[in-house]
DNA sequence: AAGTGGTCTAGACCACAGC
DNA sequence: CTGTGGTCTAGACCACTTC
């Protein structure tokens, strides 16, 4: 077997024993070349590994540390966007930080754009404005969320909805006021690995990311799709349906 | 910016204007360190971020490949899991398969082990048995899913359900037909860095994974677990539920 | 200034694929 | 056998954190 997975094995060894225990620091990365007796282009190739699985976290100038373990966000969908939510006021982020305690605050880039591949998912031209609502969340001012809306702008001119705060409840509060009563939403999730631009956002030692697409429908009409990137190792997405 | 950085983006820059199509070989390492100026290595770190994000695929001894647009299997859970559907003799994977056009096959491994940390999402003692059916799924021959569900044993005991082939409708039809009415299914959904063992069966080119907990239920009572792990890139997974 | 991880080099040998 | 990627080395210098 590869000397860097010996090393990484050992480590990881080392780590379930809890001879490292969360948190702590592991020995800097000539040490453990010395130790195994690896070049240390060896062990950075070891730590990598680990670090791809989540299991330490490398800070550069700091060193090494195992990771603690992850205060996983759990989102159920269908409570987080339902109408009572909407009416105590609170938008889905919202009622995601009341819940699991956490302050949450947002940047949100406004623009407008032809709707191109999204003309399909919203059953518009794909030459129609769409209103773009790009957003960064934030909990404890730790990016966790990115979120970008495309609504077909026939919903949204001249409405707050093409303003940065969307006021109380939430853009699907305000949609419902513009006569579109949502009846259902669809969520698609993927996931995959961060790209570069991701990591920029997310922080640079975020390696698999869960994508949604959820699409908001008034009726048959798709009034809002929203395409989320979020850290898989903080987040649960949970579902319930019934078996018939 | 890194070296490396900038071959990956050159490369990816390639990639999108079509210089190096679908399935299509890149030069070799060598080659590209001349023409970039860099070292091998360098060369190898740009190409491995290529590889993280998906967009090529290495094979060892053949060469780096722009890799095709994937196949995606497209889950609705609901549709998937219906009664319908195991009424017509067709247990979630088969339903899955026949939809999409792939020929299914699977290996199973049975065994029979105390519920452990499973005994609190299933309602049961700790140190009550479960009936663990730990399966491989494979399209076409090739591994796409692992699956590995838990059943409490007093369900299971001296039924088909515990052995290798559950007969029509799969396991749920057999659940059912013990008197356990299924009512509904919660599926949480999480993501994360395959491990070595899951590449060791998914394939050494998998990167990131979604991992799914399906809990199907006969009223209160938590019938099943099921823990299946599936590459991020291969799946989608769809769900609906109303906005009230 | 000292200590940590980040990048890079030039070269060697190994393992796998394909002729 | 040849060509490809996989692993490994010893050493250099850079960038970030901390004192």
């Amino acid at each position: 077997m590869a000397k860097y997975r010996q090393v990484a094995d050992q480590l990881k060894a080392d780590i379930a024993s809890g001879e490292y225990g969360p948190g702590a620091q592991l020995p800097t990365e000539p040490e453990l070349g010395e130790r195994f007796g690896v070049s240390r282009t060896t062990v950075r190739e070891a730590i990598g590994t680990l670090s791809d699985e989540g299991l330490v976290t490398i800070e550069h100038g700091r060193g090494v540390f195992v990771t603690p373990p992850k205060v996983v966000k759990r989102l159920d969908s269908r409570d987080r966007l339902s109408r009572a939510r909407r009416q105590e006021n609170k938008g889905a982020f919202l009622a995601e930080a009341d819940k699991q305690g956490f302050t949450p605050s947002s940047s949100v880039r406004i623009a407008f754009e032809p709707a191109q591949d999204f003309g399909e998912v919203l059953g518009i031209d794909p030459e129609d404005e769409v209103c773009v609502r790009d957003r960064v969340q934030r909990a404890d001012g730790k990016p966790v969320q990115l979120a970008v809306s495309r609504l077909p702008r026939e919903i949204t001119r001249g409405t707050v909805l093409e303003e940065v705060t969307t006021g109380p409840g939430g853009a699907y509060a305000r949609i419902e006021e513009m006569g579109y009563e949502l009846t259902h939403f669809e969520e698609i999730v993927g996931g995959g690995m961060a790209t570069a631009a991701e990591r920029a956002m997310l922080g640079e030692q975020v390696r698999a990311v869960l994508r949604v697409r959820r699409i908001a429908y008034a009726g048959e009409k798709a009034v809002e799709v929203n395409d989320m990137v979020m850290p898989a190792d903080q987040y649960e997405l949970r579902y319930s349906f019934p078996a018939d």
